[in-house]
DNA sequence: GCCCCTAAACTGGTATGGAAGATTGTCGAA
DNA sequence: TTCGACAATCTTCCATACCAGTTTAGGGGC
């Protein structure tokens, strides 16, 4: 399902729209925090429109689990909590475990030349240390995967499970990068390989890392987390 | 007797909400037809209600992938297509896998006492050439196994997507029930014996009957799918 | 008949005001 | 001080009006 969720005419986009991809980039990128009220009035000013198109805007938000509307007494950005979390990252595992399954039965010698210079460009970051580049890198790397074996639009699924998961990494963007380059590589190596078992194996210890990170997170900002 | 009122609902539905319950459910059992218009103002006159909330409503039924919304143009329930049916069907493929692997991975014997009422009600319903109450216990088997093994949130999802099957499942009533039957018992079996393979094996195999389903459908109502 | 143009009648998008409920702060009484 | 009543002020929800495109219906000219 599909995946177009903003079914309006590509010709023009509305003002909701618009809103709804700021407000989207900033609560994944914590600019706007976990349990900040986002007052459709508020908003209204500050994009120098009516409250109407905000509102269809945290409508939006909210089927995306980003917002919690509670009616007639305020709209938050939804706290992060650690059963979302491993719930997110539950449906990514299991996603991404059959591409990985079909992309190393698809698995085709020039793949190579398109996965590898991704791989370049992390090792670059890595160097840098550039955090917010190589985070990219990495969404466009496994991105990739999927388009290579034709079945991207699940990513367009796992992104908005992700939106849970980014947070997470915006908290601990210290997080030791160079590692997941190496499990990058792991996987890559694997689908090369045409080795079923092995990619998946790679990809479950790759994306099970966040377990830690949520640990790291919560402890660094409780306030962002929902009470247990 | 003290009585609790049960008029306290936690939270009090709104019109906006009311009206996505029952579009949803007009949309997937096809009494909304696949290309009918959905117009804002024509629902508000059936709803008693402003244009407002049924706006709302639509915008909802668009992020669920239901209705597409063509600003200053129409708003339509959308056709079934071809590539929509088969992206749901590896999404839910690929969840249920995992959960299939967890469920026998985690299996105990009470699960045979939870299971099995569920498949003999079945049964009944196939003898009774009772469709719908075959469908419903259908949905509640799978659910209940995520239940089991306590990730009933992936089902949440699942429902999300099984909305694009449902509808080719409505246009084939009269398909096989009674060997959907028994693909139920050998997922159960293999569960009890916590054979994940061949809890996996099984599975695929339900799964993919959507395909001929679909080719059916389509068959018989070519005008509810998009033009390839 | 056929075509083109235009105006009326749609469509969804936005602005604004008000209703109903929830929160907050103030004032007064014990 | 502590607590309760109550009004001011928040919030989201809904209704109404208007705007801007799109489609359609109906003439008029050929």
């Amino acid at each position: 399902m599909i995946t177009y969720a903003q079914t309006i005419s590509p010709s023009e986009e509305t003002n909701a729209e618009r809103i709804v991809a700021v407000l989207r980039d900033e609560i994944v990128r914590l600019v706007l925090k976990p349990g900040d009220p986002v007052s459709e009035s508020e908003m209204a000013v500050r994009f120098g429109v009516s409250r109407q198109p905000v509102r269809e805007a945290l409508i939006r938000l909210a089927e995306a689990g980003l917002v919690s509307v509670q009616a007639r007494k305020a709209t938050r950005v939804v706290r992060i909590s650690e059963k979302s979390v491993l719930n997110a990252k539950f449906i990514r595992e299991a996603l991404e475990v059959e591409i990985m399954r079909r992309a190393a039965g698809l698995a085709q010698p020039h793949w190579r030349d398109v996965l590898e210079p991704l791989l370049e460009q992390q090792a670059v970051a890595v160097l840098a240390k550039d955090l917010r580049t190589f985070h990219a890198l990495d969404d466009a790397f496994h991105r990739k995967i999927a388009e290579l074996c034709e079945v991207e639009f699940v990513w367009d699924l796992i992104d908005a499970q992700k939106a849970q998961l980014d947070r997470v990494r915006y908290m601990t963007l210290d997080a030791a990068i160079d590692i997941n380059l190496i499990e990058h590589r792991e996987i890559a190596q694997a689908i090369y390989d045409r080795d079923a078992g092995a990619a998946e194996t790679a990809l479950r210890n790759h994306v099970g890392k966040i377990t830690s990170h949520l640990a790291l997170g919560r402890q660094r900002l409780p306030d962002y987390f929902a009470p247990k």
